[in-house]
DNA sequence: TGTGATGTTGAATG
DNA sequence: GCATTCAACATCAC
């Protein structure tokens, strides 16, 4: 699930429910997903403390604990927060738990182990060296566009990068493309000004609106492409939509509807 | 049974 | 060095 969006929500709930609570007890069931630091040392130096604040880049959720440290969640393609109480209630797939004083767990789940836990000293310096770019939600047009320019590789391709913006997924970048009825092939240094211009827009129209005004899929306004997302077939008036891969993702198109500039 | 999945990365290539 | 592409990662659902 986890795109800028989606971590948007995930930052929301942790929020609400781990924040200004003591750490009574760290659970590491599986360690594969911490990165840059030991299962021995995660617990040590989260036991006992306190989750103050959280920061959203992207699609990354930096947790800032009481001593001005950071955990780094990122949610790779199936992680997701669960907050029970009744052990009953513990996600299947929980890789990593954090037990409060109330009781409560904040479980992280993650099936395909593809999520990344880190633990961070100093957050600036550590943002500064991974390759991390603006956040999709608040990044300048002129940022956007001086970014865009001359660049040879595909519309989608610039979009999933994240060493340029921060936070676009494979279905918004397809959602992007067609709502501005440009192939998601199409070749970036292709297109013209004002097309650059619409793509800028309507990334900050689409993610805007699922940030703010639709909390879940189900939500999505009826026009957006999401809802012939998962089968090929006609679009009212926009044509075929058909599958295929682009930088060796899933792409959804609308064929005849999406210009392609090569 | 085989296939593919909403993400990132590091190696390979141009 | 830079830009770009692609296989690999781990597991499960269809």
């Amino acid at each position: 699930m986890p795109e800028l969006p989606e971590v948007n929500t995930f930052k929301k709930y942790f929020d609400e429910t781990a924040l200004q609570q003591k750490i009574i007890e760290v659970i590491v069931a599986d360690d594969k997903i911490l990165r840059n630091v030991s299962k021995h040392d995660f617990i040590e130096k989260l036991t006992n403390r306190t989750f103050i604040n959280s920061i959203r880049r992207g699609k990354y959720l930096f947790s800032e604990l009481d001593n001005q440290h950071y955990v780094q969640f990122h949610f790779g393609m199936t992680g997701d927060f669960k907050y029970y109480e009744d052990a009953a209630d513990q996600p299947r797939h929980e890789r990593i738990a954090f037990r409060f004083a109330d009781g409560f767990t904040l479980g992280f789940d993650c099936p395909r182990k593809f999520a990344r836990i880190c633990y961070i000293e100093n957050l600036e310096e550590y943002i500064a060296n991974i390759p991390l770019g603006e956040d999709a939600l608040t990044i300048s047009e002129d940022t956007f566009l001086k970014l865009m320019e001359g660049k040879k590789s595909t519309v989608k391709g610039f979009l999933l990068t994240q060493k340029y913006l921060a936070g676009v997924g494979n279905l918004y970048a397809d959602e992007i493309c067609f709502q501005t009825k440009i192939h998601p092939a199409s070749k970036v240094n292709k297109l013209s000004l004002r097309q650059l211009k619409a793509i800028y827009q309507a990334m900050k129209s689409i993610l805007h609106q699922a940030v703010y005004e639709a909390p879940y899929y189900k939500d999505y306004p009826d026009d957006w492409l999401w809802k012939a997302w998962r089968k090929e077939g006609t679009l009212a008036g926009k044509g075929e939509v058909k599958i295929m891969k682009v930088v060796g993702r899933t792409t959804y198109y609308c064929e005849g509807y999406q210009e392609l500039l090569d």
